[in-house]
DNA sequence: CATGAATGAGGATTCATTCAT
DNA sequence: TATGAATGAATCCTCATTCAT
């Protein structure tokens, strides 16, 4: 018979470590990196200020070990739901539904990588456009790609694309926490996004043959 | 003829404080509100830690200035080129364009009041955005809203479509910053935000029938 | 057996905050309160910085943690001493000698609260006033008071008088301190409190007449 | 005919000088010396900060020359009026009243050299004792010797008994000012300090019957 | 002489980090 | 492993003083 003590060692260990790092989303969501303090995530957390120490080497190593955990759970969140849509134009809606789910769903922790991408520490930015690089290659291949290789998409420029399509939903995130989550319709940004403003058909008749 | 003195005195006054303020945008800039050193504003300013304080009370305060007036002229720059325009859909491109040309010709400028609008303190948040009302109401009533009276947009939820355009403006500029000037194409993002993604089928035949 | 864990935490606890104590009467005796110098005061504690802020929130709650103590344990050391004699003369003799006592025994801590008294920090000397209360009324009651209704003491007013022991009592102290302990005589000061300058018999015979 | 350029000109700057040194005795009193602020000072002078420099080498002289001036106030003041009363009984409730009197019509200047006597700065202590010499010997040659040569006052100690009499003086005064001037009548000190708490015993056998 | 912008040393306070228990 | 007292560099801010006008 396996011993389970280390399992549960470990476990425990994780607990602590989970309970660090929620709390450290919490400060660093509400503060920012630079106004975070490393004693109030521990309160936060029921620790002392040591047990920080115990798990990560930095306050620093914390920020970046939550944000690799975050944005790896966000991408799979995303990647998860988008891959299950059959086609390019579901996937774009599923998109912006799982997206916003997710937001949703851990608002702290989305809230701390959506201000570190426009944050002012390049490192940070870069850890986070590294664990989203499989969400840019989603947008891009599948969504993007696909739509235009099957000539359902107008051939416009991928990565402007991509571009917008991560603009749009990281700012309206934004915009979620800023106002205390007014809730977004998903369905109504795939829309935008799909047919843009302008009106589809040019036939003048139908313009203003109102009665 | 009267003597200039007090003026002159004003205007060196003037100019030291912009000289501050200057300074003080390149730090924000690169360090966010929260990390920024004043010590080193009043040495890229060229003058010594004092003589902040002989102009703005704190920091924080120093902070609402450069907001206050960088908010004003990314506004005024962008208004008064989008109302020279004569119809909306040049405006909705206008409003990309000059956007865009604002942060190319105030790079650091402009960062300091995009990353606050995505950053941790809503007080300065609170202020961008006031200070963008006039921006809010030129695309929600002179923008979408001449579009969809006139029946050339689609009548879409403005609310949610100058979230959209905003979105897609700050989160390019963002990413402008981070890629080192990537140069978007605002004839390409005004493009994209008219006409959306989907393509514009004239005919179901048309689809794949094309030569 | 209990461990003593926790209680030999408290103990150091208790000894640094005591040494800090220590030390910051020594500063604020010698500088006073604005003059005085945290860093001083904690490198004079043997600590560095920081420590003080462990068991201090400022360098102001310093102060008044300091007054609450030095004043509670001046007015014990005094009070005790005086309660314990059995008539109002001896007390009124014994609250000089036990005061000068309090004085010669903590000279840097009987300094900071009688240098508060006389500041121009009003908050600091209610503060000392607050916990000099039970003095006052010890000499309002047990001596001034007693002594008149007993008809021994000339019906004087009590606050008058009161004002004129404690006015007594801490000016001599700070001539004390300031020739550098002359050494008052608390009978000679009790005397001429009690008797006054004038002599007692008109009669210029009686006087030297005696022996 | 001598021209009075010279007197006029010592005039304005005389004036600018006391108006300096009013202020500065009222930021002394509020705030003592070490909290004290030059700016305040000036600008509640009527002028700019630098203005001070211009007739005082430095905060410190600036408050040297307050004791000086002030201190020789009142001494004068209580001079001049205690040696116009023909004995040393009048004397000394003139020594009173007139000391009163002096803190009732000055008693922001007499705040500060009050609460100099007190204080933690020993210059200053030095300085205002030095220019109090000619009270110390009126009090101890005109009032205490000659009461004591006379054989009206009791053989106590002059020096004691000159203590005795300041801290009376300067103790009331601090009192006065910490309770916004309770008004104490300077012929109930004058008993108290001729007569002493004790009443005179009409007979020895009032006592209470003592073995 | 009056001014007030500029100076920069100094000081209170914060806080990430260490380490002995 | 958890603790939290101690540390001291770092930071914001104050303010006496200087000096060109």
């Amino acid at each position: 018979m396996p011993r389970p003590r280390k399992d549960a060692r470990e476990e425990i260990l994780s607990d602590t470590r989970q309970r660090l790092l929620d709390a450290a989303a919490v400060e660093f969501a509400r503060e920012g990196y630079a106004g975070a303090n490393i004693n109030r995530i521990s309160q936060t957390a029921g620790f002392a200020k040591g047990t920080i120490y115990n798990h990560f080497p930095s306050k620093r190593e914390l920020m970046l070990a939550l944000i690799d955990q975050v944005a790896a759970a966000h991408v799979d969140f995303i990647l998860h739901r988008v891959q299950q849509e059959p086609d390019f134009v579901r996937r774009l809606s599923c998109f912006f539904s799982a997206g916003f789910a997710f937001v949703e769903q851990q608002p702290v922790q989305a809230a701390v990588v959506i201000n570190t991408v426009y944050g002012p520490d390049a490192a940070f930015k870069a850890r986070v456009f590294s664990a989203y690089e499989a969400l840019f290659v989603l947008i891009f291949q599948d969504i993007i790609g696909a739509g235009i290789a099957l000539g359902d998409f107008r051939p416009v420029d991928p990565d402007l694309a991509t571009v917008m399509l991560m603009s749009i939903y990281l700012g309206s995130c934004a915009l979620m926490e800023t106002d205390g989550g007014i809730g977004i319709d998903p369905a109504q940004v795939a829309a935008f996004v799909l047919d843009g403003l302008r009106r589809r058909e040019p036939s003048p008749v139908s313009e203003k043959g109102n009665p």
